[in-house]
DNA sequence: CAGTCAGTTAACAATTAGATAATAATACAA
DNA sequence: TTGTATTATTATCTAATTGTTAACTGACTG
């Protein structure tokens, strides 16, 4: 019997989740990412609060794990700076507190912080709770079909459609639509969006996203994607 | 290939925060400088109190730090002086007193200065308390939506509403409302202005910024920039 | 009445995105 | 595997927008 690997180039690729841990422990940081890249999820590391600052901004990772106590700038530090950014709104962000410290949990929360996890950290217990905030937010967003007005984008089918009518949209273009549809409005940096779309390893010229832009706006024919000269682009109907 | 670095760098983009050090001893200077520089601040330094008033009005750095004994002003007479300065209301200032000289750390703090630090100076110290001193100031100042009146300054979708109406306006022009409604009825320099709109290493005429004052109260229609002859710009309805 | 300072306007320069075509990469079917 | 179709990227060129400067004007001040 022949088995045919199934890719499924229809389905929108499962990217994997982005996950930016940052803490001055190596031997921590390790363990962490040995416990989260079993689990499938693409992990990065910086060492302390400044390099969380840079990579985050590099990579716009789905997750981000701090240490709160970090050499150059401590997590709860670099959660507010990146908080006041609106590309950092909507990120999940986790702190590590050494101990049971209430005073930092209540802080952290207080700061912005999705959850927390104390140390001495169980490896279960991490992969869990990053599951679990996951399924939260992702239950909520992802593959969920995107209904702004006369248009719904259905990641599950890979299609678009106006007023009824189907449009096909290439891989690259529907998921920039979806990426842009994803928060109507809000203004996407040009940064922003290759890394969301294109992925962080992959670099590509200036001219790739308006090209891209163009087939979108082109093949749907209504004019929802709206330039912002020197920033991004934003959905709006 | 030609790739463009794009750079954006309205709030999008976490600019270093900057600050400035005053002290007569070159020795010490350089140790802040090394230190804070290593947590990813951006450093100026001025070697007397006149040279420190000077610079601070070049830069309006985000926080200022003073020995108090140092030649042509110490530091609670360049702190007096800037604090009379609307522009330097809300600038942090860390003094640097040379024992634990009782009286100078009241004098310090009574003066308007929101910290001190005595000599020797420890460098864990130093980077904490300035680490702090920014925790708390940067929570409260968020990218977030600014409603003035009937005004909504959005710098997630980019956009001014004025009474439900969006106004379209180009980048400068953005960051320049957001700039002056940041802090309404406070005046803004025009040096202020430009540092804090076009960056301390750019060079523009003096007529740049009224342009773009016009072009803003233009597509505005309404009146919000209040021109204070001599002085600067403030935002007000 | 000279001097300063901002408002106005137009011209220009620089930046940025749109358009198009050509090329490269990839998928897919025969 | 090969050929074809589709998709992705790049290279240019162009158009448009945005930013800056310069020159002139009027208002106010001492």
């Amino acid at each position: 019997m022949k088995l045919t690997l199934c890719k499924q180039n229809f389905n929108m690729e499962v990217k994997p989740k982005q996950i930016l841990i940052a803490d001055d422990e190596p031997d921590i940081l390790e363990i962490i990412r040995y416990n989260l890249e079993k689990e499938g999820y693409e992990v990065h590391t910086a060492k302390d609060g400044n390099e969380a600052i840079e990579k985050a901004k590099q990579l716009y990772p789905d997750l981000i794990i701090l240490d709160i106590m970090m050499p150059r700038k401590t997590g709860v530090e670099v959660c507010q700076i990146l908080r006041t950014q609106p590309s950092f709104q909507d990120t999940l962000i986790i702190f590590l507190t050494a101990m049971s410290d209430e005073s930092s949990q209540i802080k952290g929360l207080e700061t912005g912080a999705d959850d927390y996890i104390s140390k001495p950290i169980s490896p279960k217990v991490l992969v869990s709770r990053v599951n679990a905030l996951f399924r939260r937010v992702t239950s909520k967003e992802a593959g969920k079909t995107l209904q702004i007005g006369n248009i719904a984008i259905d990641p599950v089918k890979f299609l678009v459609t106006i007023d009824g009518n189907e449009v096909i949209l290439a891989k690259k273009e529907f998921e920039l639509i979806y990426l842009l549809a994803s928060k109507p409005g809000r203004v996407f940096l040009r940064n922003e969006i290759l890394t969301q779309v294109w992925g962080n390893e992959v670099i590509v010229g200036d001219r790739t996203i308006d090209v891209h832009v163009r087939k979108v706006r082109q093949k749907l024919g209504i004019d929802c994607i709206t330039t912002v000269k020197g920033v991004g682009y934003k959905f709006e109907i």
